[in-house]
RNA sequence: GCCACCAUAGCUCAGUAGGUAGAGCACCUCACUUGUAAUGAGGCUGUCGCGGGUUCGAUUCCUGCUGGUGGCUCCA
């Protein structure tokens, strides 16, 4: 008899053999509909799993984000089961819930097309409306091997025996699949679905192995979720930056200059411009010196550094230079190295702090560029800092909080942080990455951020914190990085003379804070959608006289705009003033000065702000006043 | 790099069952002199991504390449 409790605090006995079900037609209500699952003792089972012992109850709605992976997956395998009905030789790899719906990694003979999936859809809906059972079997590894040896279902085979566990399996009408579970009572719970993608994807995410065949879908149990889904990716795309690099005329990447390489137009480059100012009145605030460094370096430099034993295939080939090799960068850390050793540091120069916007090539494979967030010439906000091993502390949570502060000014409030520890291939002591990777945690933890470890992740030279912010759809691109380096400083044999008369080794962090100024306003540009902020738009201010008779006074604003650093347009076209509005709106201008004869003989500007509308009249000077104010908050 | 898809005017897109192409916006000109998201009329705009093949003839069919898109792998 399970005493079973519930999360109001009761407890009750139930006989042996009472599944959730049972629990839940006698609650009945709103909790029987909208479960489709049960943790128990920590444990998420199905609703027709047995309870045979005692232990905490809690159900699981459909639209937790547990319930939705539950209902996604269950929908994955009933994409699985119509594959396997229109190709019967498919063969099924993985098939997991996502952050955003589900997929299945097949194996078909030949490529799907998007006339597929519609068949796929329909099958899929047929076997919906059959209501079919999911029904758990638990098997031991011989039997479970049989069963899909059988089957032929090799990748099935393969992962049996990696588990090595008696694995479980679920039943779903004629469809088998090796699974984990839980999964929804039966397949009818799936209402509204819609298989969106086909792409390739390796087997075990190898890409020495075989590619597969990923079909991507989404479900939801009520029609107006999926509706909003759908809708969401649609204002998504009208926001992606390189929809909107185009139209507001920012950047351009250019197939006769070579793709991964930006063009940065007048008005990009002005935000830019605006990104490194602040950029650089904020590390001179924080105690940071600038350096400037070359693009190319002789090849033993790289050698040296290491770069030619890790990164070759990142670089690009090597030039000649008075029958001499040299490299392009793709990192700046051994220059700034060159630097510090050029004279003998004390104990006392300690912590050197060396940033540079400092611009890198890299050789990214052509597959993997996108837009302004992945390409091949690049300029990173690097900086170097050496600290001795008593202030490795205190710079890491310098450097945390001051990247904090840099992307709070550009309006990021909501990153995602990791920390990357020690992988597998490493440098340097044991003692040594614990300490730093102690040190970065430590970090993290003062400032208490949220943050998720990344086991093994880190790179082979020291350990890591990445601040990764999201695209429009929902893509992670890391930003912001600060790394602690065991490598270089050992290569260089770098040191400082200690108090006690020593030489000893600095601690190196690299660290960048928007990572690179592509990716960063590639993700700034979806961020704002395009609507920049008073202090970074690269037009303030439209000025727009309603007739020509007004143009003389819209003139005398507009210079006056840019006589006090505003950056004013003015737009005399004879154009209706709405067309002009339009135009400004469209252009996301953040601010408009209508000039009619009314404003003319009270010497007075009409105001109408970008999505907000009218905002009635006010002297000149006044506006001035407002837009300085507004600017110098950086809102 | 791998899998799939795509490439027509500056942009968004239509089109040709194989006979060298069109619409809207943008741009230019003229008229209108305008009050908070599109005034009207006229004009300009193309190696139909590049190369090869099939064909009397290719933007259309086949093929190679280049570039892009969505993923995978890899990374700021």
């Amino acid at each position: 008899m399970p005493a079973i409790k519930f999360p109001d605090g009761q407890v009750k006995k139930y006989k042996n053999g009472t599944k959730p079900s049972d629990i839940l037609e006698e609650i009945g209500g709103r909790l029987k509909k909208q479960s489709v699952a049960a943790r128990v003792n920590g444990r998420l089972i199905d609703l027709s799993g047995i309870l045979d012992q005692d232990g905490e109850i809690q159900f699981i709605d459909i639209n937790s984000p547990e319930g939705l992976d539950i209902y996604w997956h269950s929908s994955a395998h009933i994409m699985a089961h119509a594959i396997k009905k229109i190709f019967p030789n498919a063969k099924f790899a993985f098939g997991p819930p996502v952050e955003q719906g589900f997929y299945y990694d097949v194996d078909v003979e030949r490529s799907l097309t998007p006339e597929d999936l519609v068949k796929i859809e329909e099958v899929m809906q047929e076997i919906i409306t059959k209501d079919e059972p999911f029904v758990r079997e638990e098997l031991s590894v011989e039997e479970a091997l049989v069963l899909f040896k059988d089957l032929n279902e090799t990748y099935k085979v393969e992962q049996i025996e990696r588990l090595g566990e008696p694995p479980s399996i679920y039943r779903e009408g004629s469809f088998v699949d090796l699974c984990r579970g839980p999964h929804l009572p039966s397949t009818g719970y799936v209402k509204y679905f819609k298989l969106l993608s086909i792409a390739g994807a390796y087997w075990l995410g190898d890409e020495k192995n075989p590619m597969l065949q990923r079909v991507y879908g989404i479900s939801f149990p009520k029609k107006s979720q999926l509706d909003e889904y759908i809708q969401r990716i649609e204002e998504a795309k009208k926001r992606d930056h390189r929809k909107l690099g185009r139209e507001l005329d920012l950047y351009s990447i250019n197939d006769d200059i070579g793709p991964g390489l930006v063009l940065w137009h007048p008005k990009g480059a002005y935000i830019r411009h605006k990104i490194e100012e602040h950029w650089r009145n904020e590390h001179l605030k924080s105690g940071y010196e600038f350096v400037t460094t070359p693009h190319i370096a002789r090849k033993e430099l790289w050698n040296k550094s290491g770069h030619l034993d890790f990164f070759t295939e990142n670089m690009f080939s090597e030039m000649d230079v008075d029958e001499q090799p040299y490299l392009v960068k793709p990192m700046n850390c051994p220059f700034h190295l060159q630097i510090y050793k050029t004279s003998t540091k004390s104990y006392r120069d300690l912590p050197i702090r060396w940033a540079e916007l400092g611009t890198v090539y890299r050789y990214e494979r052509s597959g993997v560029l996108h837009g302004l967030m992945r390409v091949r010439g690049f300029t990173q906000d690097d900086a170097h800092i050496f600290c001795r091993q008593d202030q490795l502390d205190d710079e890491v949570s310098r450097v945390i909080g001051f990247c904090l502060n840099m992307l709070k000014s550009f309006g990021f409030e909501d990153v995602d942080i990791y920390l990357s520890t020690r992988p597998e291939n490493y440098v340097g002591t044991i003692e040594n990455w614990d300490r730093a990777t102690e040190a970065l945690k430590l970090g993290l933890e003062k400032a208490s951020l949220n943050y998720q470890v990344d086991p093994g992740e880190g790179v082979f030279y020291g350990p890591k914190i990445d601040i990764k912010i999201k695209d429009v759809l929902g893509r992670s691109w890391q930003c912001s990085t600060i790394q602690v380096d065991f490598n270089e400083p050992e290569r260089f044999d770098i040191t400082y003379v200690g108090q006690d008369g020593d030489k000893h080794r600095p601690i190196m962090l690299h660290r960048a804070l928007m990572g690179s100024l592509e990716r960063f306003f590639g993700v700034l540009i979806e961020h704002y959608a395009g609507a920049f902020p008073l202090w970074l738009a690269p037009v303030q201010v439209h000025v727009m006289p309603i007739t020509d008779k007004q143009r003389d006074f819209a003139l005398t604003i507009h210079q006056e705009l840019i006589r006090s650093d505003i950056r004013s347009y003015i737009d005399d076209r004879s154009e209706k003033v709405g067309f002009k509005i339009r135009d400004a709106e469209t252009k996301k201008t953040p601010y408009m000065l209508i000039i009619g004869q009314k404003e003319v003989e009270n010497n007075m500007v009409s105001v109408r702000k970008h999505r907000e509308g009218d905002k009635g009249s006010v002297q000149l000077t006044d506006f001035i006043e407002q837009l300085k104010k507004e600017i110098a908050e950086k809102v």
